[in-house]
DNA sequence: AAGGCGGGGCT
DNA sequence: AGCCCAGCCTT
């Protein structure tokens, strides 16, 4: 108990001001918990905003479009969590009434929210004796104690699980679990950690070894795969062809442009003999490049998108059941992905 | 148990 | 170039 009352004592002195710290709304609460799922507070910080702003109950924000979700989360990444907050909010809507539900094994039950969000929120929220295990706390504790085990590992989760429900503050459930995360966030951070000036630096397992930076250990994932995107801009008046991407890859959901996906680069000869190309635009279709290639990394893939402008002499010979022209002016209400935003910002549409 | 899923900032 | 971020879901 001493660690974690000296955490809190920490915690009083340097915690961070935060917008859903001042309230007791599990729906606020359960916003900005989603949207912090990997993502840093000062990038979530204005989508936050946003969406508070825009749907200022869990019932106003159920009776949105999937559509208009996604467009406000525009940018942010990991698409799937807009997603689950949709069916998690018409969960809410129809089976609980509208009211939030602030109950551990409830708030596990939603779709998009798991172990680690589940005791967010019904600590913060209702000061259930949850404790929560996120890469802040993982972090802390594998330093504090000197534990080997990789943090994503099976081992590893219960190994953390259990030390992290140990040193649960029974009696200040949400005040100690916010404070082992600043902690963590602030002063035992990944890189350059305060060992020096740290209210632990004569009990830290890692620090008095000097292991402070061989901890936590994590196992390697694999490596990133390159893919080639080749966008087509089709433009007749005021018209735009758009396209919805599918399930199954990323960015589901999403709108961008007709693509052509290869496993090397394509230059505009080698599109206009592409299968796939002539059966869509045409044998004599005139195409030109809009933008030369640039590199898109995401966490595991490497695209390399090129857009190109398709000019026909008739119409599509087919088109596809998830490609419709879309009027220029209502190009700003599609969601669409940061590849597709970042260039129309650049071109001028 | 492992892989997929974004985007951004820091080293 | 690699790591990490208030993780979750599917296979």
């Amino acid at each position: 108990m001493i660690f974690g009352e000296e955490l809190q004592a920490w915690y009083q002195e340097h915690k961070r001001d935060l917008p859903w710290r001042e309230t007791h709304d599990a729906y606020k609460i359960w916003l900005s918990e989603i949207i912090l799922q990997q993502t840093r507070v000062e990038q979530g910080m204005p989508y936050y905003y946003r969406f508070v702003e825009r749907f200022n109950t869990v019932v106003d924000f159920a009776n949105a479009d999937e559509d208009d979700i996604l467009h406000l989360w525009q940018g942010l990444g990991y698409y799937s969590r807009g997603r689950n907050m949709h069916k998690a909010a018409r969960i809410v809507r129809d089976q609980y009434n509208g009211i939030f539900p602030v109950d551990y094994k409830t708030l596990l039950s939603l779709p998009g929210v798991g172990e680690y969000t589940a005791a967010a929120i019904s600590s913060f929220a209702n000061n259930e004796a949850q404790a929560v295990l996120d890469g802040n706390v993982f972090r802390v504790l594998a330093r504090y104690y000197g534990i080997e085990t990789p943090i994503n590992s099976t081992e590893g989760k219960k190994v953390f699980a259990a030390i992290a429900k140990e040193n649960l503050d029974h009696n200040h459930p949400a005040q100690y679990n916010q404070a082992i995360m600043d902690f963590g966030a602030i002063h035992c951070k990944p890189k350059q950690p305060l060992c020096e000036q740290c209210v632990f630096r004569l009990s830290c397992y890692a620090f008095t070894r000097g292991e402070v930076n061989q901890l936590p250990v994590k196992l390697k994932g694999k490596g990133s795969r390159d893919r080639y995107f080749n966008y087509f801009i089709l433009k007749n008046s005021d018209h735009l062809l758009m396209s919805k991407r599918g399930e199954g890859d990323v960015w589901q959901n999403l709108y961008e442009f007709p693509l052509l996906e290869s496993d090397h680069t394509m230059d505009i000869i080698d599109i206009l003999n592409d299968k796939w190309f002539v059966s869509y635009f045409g044998q004599d279709a005139d195409l030109s490049i809009l933008q030369q290639q640039t590199k898109h990394i995401l966490s595991h893939q490497n695209i390399y998108a090129t857009f190109f402008e398709v000019r026909l002499k008739g119409d599509l010979i087919q088109k596809k059941s998830n490609w419709d022209y879309v009027i220029l002016k209502d190009l700003d209400k599609l969601a669409k992905h940061k590849l597709i935003f970042t260039f129309l910002e650049r071109s001028n549409f």
